[in-house]
DNA sequence: CTATCACATAGACGCTTATCAATGTGAGGT
DNA sequence: ACCTCACATTGATAAGCGTCTATGTGATAG
């Protein structure tokens, strides 16, 4: 995973709505509609949500008729994390006249 | 973790610039005339994003003399990796009339 | 074909954020 | 005391983001 992909799906996370919508889809797939009743934003609102989540990977989408269907993507998770293990707190350096 | 806690966490994230810190720092503490270096961004934006850094505790800083020394906060990326954990691809669930 | 339903897109508005130049601060050095 | 160095803060500006209303789209029902 790029840095680039990996600041996207920061970026997606870095909301309060979007952490929450995440929260409900590990509960499993969840159609827009029923999303739409835990949160006090406009379906637009929404909408406009599920596709930052969507574009990052974080989410997919399935349509169905006319519903559509959302499900977190257990990869794009796995490998976020992944990426974040690369992260680690080292030893110290030696660094300017201050050694 | 709060939700709160990690959209901050997220947001600082959700930056090129502060994950090519977070990397310079995986390889230990730094000064920030070291990471200043590293950049095309000038002094009083690195110290933006510096403190946006430790705000949200993924960094630590330490004063020594005139310099200041900054170093990954382990147990902050740990949580945070806890916190994600938490999310997880579940089984479908019946949503609508279309099930 | 027309109407309705579920969702997406477009455009607008206010708020936040990234960035810079200018200035402040606090520790050392002379 | 004065100066310099390393970094922080302030104020300004442009870009980005979250939210809304209004409208578009594609599928289903009558």
């Amino acid at each position: 995973m790029s840095d680039m992909d990996a600041a996207l799906i920061c970026k997606a996370l870095g909301d309060a709505n979007r952490l929450k919508i995440l929260r409900l889809l590990s509960g499993g797939e969840k159609c827009a509609c029923k999303l739409l009743e835990a949160f006090d934003i406009s379906q637009p609102t929404l909408s406009h949500h599920m596709k930052i989540l969507c574009d990052c990977g974080l989410v997919c989408a399935r349509r169905e008729g006319k519903w559509t269907h959302y499900s977190l993507c257990g990869e794009t998770l796995e490998a976020f994390r992944t990426f974040l293990s690369g992260f680690s707190a080292g030893e110290k350096e030696e660094c300017c006249q201050c050694q």
